[in-house]
RNA sequence: UCCUCAGUAGCUCAGCUGGUUAGAGCACAUGACUGUUAAUCAUGGGGUCCCUGGUUCGAGCCCAGGCUGAGGAGCCA
């Protein structure tokens, strides 16, 4: 006989069937009622065992983190905390779990110690709840742009571009790092290199989906991206997934109708398959919410957020009139923010939060931001002084998406890698396709993690991946 | 990288103004109970007070340096 799911064995129980269901002790109360999870659902089955009918060695050895194979009849249950419950029949022990030594337990843990325990953090609910909903919304993503006709472009992960200046890359090389050879110039010598050039693992995939999207017309990148700024934040990794979608004949407007239209599929996606996994999640930071002072405590409970943004449409304003809200706000009326505010500077992070959290209480796509602090493939405007950038900020987040229209004009782009110090001979490959068949279009990348962490509460992005890579941090 | 805070039992934490043998809850062991829901009750074992150095008659507590973690900032997704 196979084993049951226990996801099964609740959802559509079969009262009085045999049935096989194999997982990890909860907890073993009152010497008769086990409580199993196997993984497939946040919840356990009551597992009940009389005491006569086993060994009491074996009774012994059921302790939180016990993993057990139970044949059992499936019944209606006695108690008041379940419907349906396993009564045991046979009950082997498959891995016993010491719980002398065994960190996790029952009780509170903080997600501090088990970040340090990532090999075992799976085993809470917490952490289960958590990485099924990465599952469901990295298959919204592929569901997402499959249904609408795009393609999935596999860009490279180790790349010999290092032009696109979003931050420090992780160095790749099988050079002999004792013995590197060098040139005349005592420059390492990467002609020795397994490529014959310097290579480093990609920050982005962007200029990849670029060249692709003027041919295929409608691709996405997701996959992994590193960057190698020693960052120490609770939103920044240096190893994270990007999704990345770039459209032929786009401009700003379809880029922001497509951007939203993401997000909003993404999170009605988990709230459509991923319910219980969210309600367990809303609970728990109600819980954690109790012992945080008033005004840091969440205005609205998660799965109302999430249904929020999913009903209602994002505001959309420009650089400019984000700058004037600012500036006509009582907030900086009264100097309560620390960096000043004028047309022209980069929005800081207390500006965002400011437009989001208390001016809109809602997402907000700001675009038009000045060319001077957005990168060089970004669309110069007509007024030829801002370009057709778009950032998507989201409360608690900040910024989750930026995007932009792409420059297709071949001499402003030429311009722009002058102005911005780029050597056209390291990405001459994406200058060409603006000289060959040349279109407007448009993308934008979004941080997974971000996203993971919007639609599940999290508030530190290294509880949002299996194995946080954080400077100082690559244990497992 | 910068600023702030923290580090005490396996976990979550308390520890007064520097003063005798460092405490609680959970976990664990033993026993009781046996339809429990993070079961409950009783008893018991369990400590490199992050590390190094210093001040002091005396340091978990004060000082200096370091390590680690968290929050915020910058960079960004």
């Amino acid at each position: 006989m196979k084993r049951t799911e226990i996801k099964q064995i609740l959802s559509q129980p079969q009262i009085g069937s045999e049935v096989i269901v194999k997982g990890w002790v909860r907890t073993f109360r009152n010497d008769q009622f086990i409580a199993l999870n196997d993984g497939s659902t946040i919840h356990n089955v009551q597992v009940v065992v009389n005491a006569q009918d086993f060994e009491e060695n074996d009774l012994k050895r059921l302790y939180t983190g016990t993993c057990i194979s139970v044949t059992g009849k499936v019944a209606e249950s006695l108690g008041k905390g379940q419907n349906v419950e396993i009564i045991a029949t046979q009950l082997e022990i498959l891995g016993d779990c010491d719980p002398n030594e065994f960190p996790i337990q029952m009780k509170k843990t903080s997600l501090e110690f088990l970040r340090e325990k990532a090999h075992l953090r799976f085993r809470t609910n917490t952490f289960g709840a958590v990485f099924r909903l990465r599952h469901h919304l990295a298959y919204a993503v592929h569901q997402f742009f499959n249904e609408r006709g795009f393609f999935y472009l596999h860009s490279p992960i180790v790349t010999g571009s290092d032009a696109e200046g979003a931050g420090e890359m992780f160095k790749v090389t099988t050079l002999d790092l004792n013995e590197v050879p060098k040139d005349e110039n005592g420059q390492v010598d990467h002609s020795q290199d397994f490529f014959g050039k310097s290579a480093n693992l990609t920050v982005s995939g962007q200029l990849e989906a670029e060249l692709a999207a003027l041919a295929l017309g409608k691709v996405y990148t997701f996959g992994p991206t590193f960057r190698a700024e020693n960052s120490n934040t609770s939103r920044h990794l240096a190893e994270f997934w990007m999704i990345e979608p770039e459209v032929a004949f786009n401009d700003i407007i379809d880029n922001m109708d497509l951007a939203e239209d993401f997000l909003k599929y993404c999170l009605k996606y988990v709230l459509d398959h991923a319910i219980d996994d969210l309600t367990f999640l809303q609970d728990r930071e109600a819980q954690e919410d109790k012992t945080k002072p008033m005004d840091e405590r969440q205005a609205m409970p998660l799965i109302d957020r999430l249904k929020f943004v999913v009903e209602n449409p994002f505001e959309r304003i420009t650089y400019t009139e984000a700058i004037d809200i600012l500036m006509n706000s009582n907030h900086y009326k009264k100097k309560k923010f620390k960096y000043d505010v004028s047309w022209g500077i980069d929005l800081q992070s207390e500006h965002e939060r400011y437009l989001v959290e208390k001016h809109f209480q809602k997402p907000v796509i700001i675009t038009g931001y000045p060319a001077a602090i957005k990168a060089f493939y970004m669309r110069l405007n007509e007024d030829g002084k801002t370009v057709a950038a778009m950032d998507i900020l989201v409360p608690g987040i900040g910024e989750i998406i930026g995007g932009s229209q792409r420059e297709e004009r071949y001499e402003v782009l030429k311009e722009k890698c002058a102005q911005f110090n780029i050597p056209e001979d390291h990405i001459w490959w994406y200058l060409e396709t603006r000289k060959f068949g040349t279109c407007p279009h448009a993308g934008f990348g979004l941080g997974f993690e971000r996203m993971v962490m919007y639609a599940t509460g999290m508030t530190n992005i290294r509880d949002v991946i299996p194995f946080p890579r954080t400077p100082l941090n690559a244990e497992f």
